[in-house]
DNA sequence: TTGAAAGCGCTACCAT
DNA sequence: ATGGTAGCGCTTTCAA
């Protein structure tokens, strides 16, 4: 058996508070005690206070969860998401507080478990969907927690920190549509879950149950509308994920059509990368036959040239763990809209032959 | 106060335990008072069970900690560290296990308190250096652990999971001989602590405090030693990180010096790719002039047209995770070296003018 | 400066 | 099928 605290304050001949005092009060004992304690413990193989009693007694653990739909791979997987999650654990980091990384089951019952069994303080739920229920798991189990797209229906105990996804997805759709872009397809990941890749009909942007997705359709609709292109005249395009090979998936079919949009815009940029690779596979490069524009500003973008709605992932990881690290006084304090800025670089141009 | 089982019991009339295995062990009572219980729960605000209490009273806590030399946000900018932990956290949630991701302070102190207050059932150590005092404070809490580098003087209690990492840069040091190459500068981040970017005197490649380095710079001058060039005809780099930006610093005076190298040997492609940015802004391509390798061959290696050695990232990630999560159960199971390979791209052409 | 007592909230065993 | 009992290992008043 492993020795305890017990064990050690009985070896030394004093009780388990002075023992306990030893590790976590040094100031509380002479130090000849303290050392007398400490070389005790050496001797006996204890292994120092058990961090799980510990966490029970004082009533915190030191650590807070992140929340990541999907599988956790993804988390490593998606550029975004490792930016934003550098910029928690670099305010984690400050708090002494560690990072515990938690895969979002599909299935609403595992989701509560997981939520329910988890040792945190609180949760920053970096969510692709609108996962109402996971918000409900942790709210009954009584944590705080912020999440990373701003929320209509905020209540006083959300904290959130987010951009301004219509107006941001705007301002790349303006840029496009100003160059002279009617014919347009925009491209999403997983509009409707369990839609197949390509092509898919929506009466509007805000039948898009993803309230990220919704916000930059809505935005690139209000762009176009502006110029006289209605909803149903715009193409819109479904990935089944978000990476490269799904983005590609999704615009095969109407490149190969016979009437191709003269620009693409994409709601990540992983996606728009995977369009631009599949023009590359043609032998094309755009702006040059078509224009192509992306969301984030991940570092492949400018690489790759393309037009993008840069917005600060790491400052919105760092500013997501201070919501819940540094709790804000007042519920205003709970919600943070981060600027953005549109990033034209060579992916697009003016529409062919104008 | 927040609702306990206590209460929630109270209120039903029944006992704590009966509570508990309304909860953890739906088959010890009747469906209907269960449904009772967790209705009375519910009206009661009950979060459900406490997961630090749960887990000392169970005794393990089902996460293991990930522990990283510097900053935690290493580990999302380094792309290798990515793949590997995408591996780990691809075994973990199989095993319904959350990961702790944890940095590792400078000081020594500070990691044992870091290792001692951690909730974890054991610990991953991806290590940059060669912290021998880390592992001891996990083995003083008396808890399993698996590192990432062979270890020459591996007990029964240790398992890692490594490649040969003398003879993967041999490898790749016997392709650059063979093509010519006898001027060479062989490239590592951190040769020693504290050095300065740049030329760095070594004794011989056995003097690097730092296991993976020595390994590697090891199988480098084993390649050359075959061809006539000794340890001190060979130019040393010190990098201060692993990353472009310090890689491109450590070839600066060499590149600009009268008797630059024929061939740049990095210890990993993220230094590789800085040698590739400082000579691609002096106008050049490899191998012209000079020729340069790197070492784990990630993603933007290819891109790069960069020649490496694949190590697999991921499958590293996925054996420390079952080193861990499935105990061997002899004591030589707990060692695994994974393959490596030669990937020979653009990067590398005979020596110019032979 | 030290110690005694009182739990933190839960689960598992054993008995009924 | 249900309940009583006994802790898991620790910290923290409070009193001495």
């Amino acid at each position: 058996m492993k020795p305890t605290l017990q064990d050690v304050a009985d070896a030394v001949g004093v009780s388990r508070s002075t023992a306990s005092n030893a590790y976590s009060r040094p100031d509380q004992l002479s130090a000849a005690l303290r050392a007398k304690i400490l070389d005790a413990a050496r001797r006996l193989g204890y292994p120092g206070p058990n961090p799980t009693a510990r966490s029970l007694r004082r009533g915190f653990v030191g650590a807070i969860g992140v929340l990541f739909t999907s599988e956790l791979s993804y988390a490593f997987t998606d550029p975004f998401a490792v930016r934003f999650l550098a910029g928690v654990s670099r305010t984690a980091e400050r708090h002494g507080t560690s990072l515990l990384l938690m895969p979002l089951p599909a299935d609403r019952a595992r989701v509560r478990s997981v939520v329910e069994n988890a040792s945190v303080d609180g949760f920053c739920v970096y969510c692709v969907g609108d996962e109402e229920w996971v918000l409900q798991a942790i709210r009954d189990r009584g944590q705080p927690y912020v999440t990373t797209a701003p929320r209509a229906d905020a209540g006083p105990d959300d904290r959130y920190v987010g951009i301004d996804e219509r107006a941001a997805a705007r301002s790349v759709a303006d840029h496009v549509a100003a160059l002279g872009h009617r014919r347009v397809a925009l491209l999403a990941d997983t509009v409707l879950p369990g839609a197949p890749p390509g092509p898919l009909r929506l009466a509007g942007p805000g039948d898009a149950p993803h309230p990220t997705t919704r916000g930059r359709l809505t935005g690139f609709a209000d762009a176009f509308a502006a110029v006289g292109v209605a909803w149903p005249a715009l193409t819109l395009l479904n990935a089944t994920a978000n990476s490269r090979a799904a983005g590609a998936a999704a615009v095969a079919e109407v490149l190969a059509g016979d009437e191709p949009p003269t620009a693409v815009l994409a709601c990540s940029d992983v996606l728009s990368l995977g369009v631009l690779d599949m023009l590359a596979a043609a032998g094309h490069r755009p702006p040059h036959p078509i224009s192509v524009t992306g969301f984030d500003d991940i570092a492949e973008a400018a690489a790759a040239g393309l037009t993008t709605v840069r917005q600060p992932a790491e400052e919105k990881g760092r500013l997501a763990a201070e919501l819940l690290l540094e709790p804000p006084t007042t519920p205003a304090d709970g919600h943070r809209l981060l600027p953005t800025d549109l990033v034209v670089r060579t992916s697009t141009g003016p529409v062919p032959g104008s």
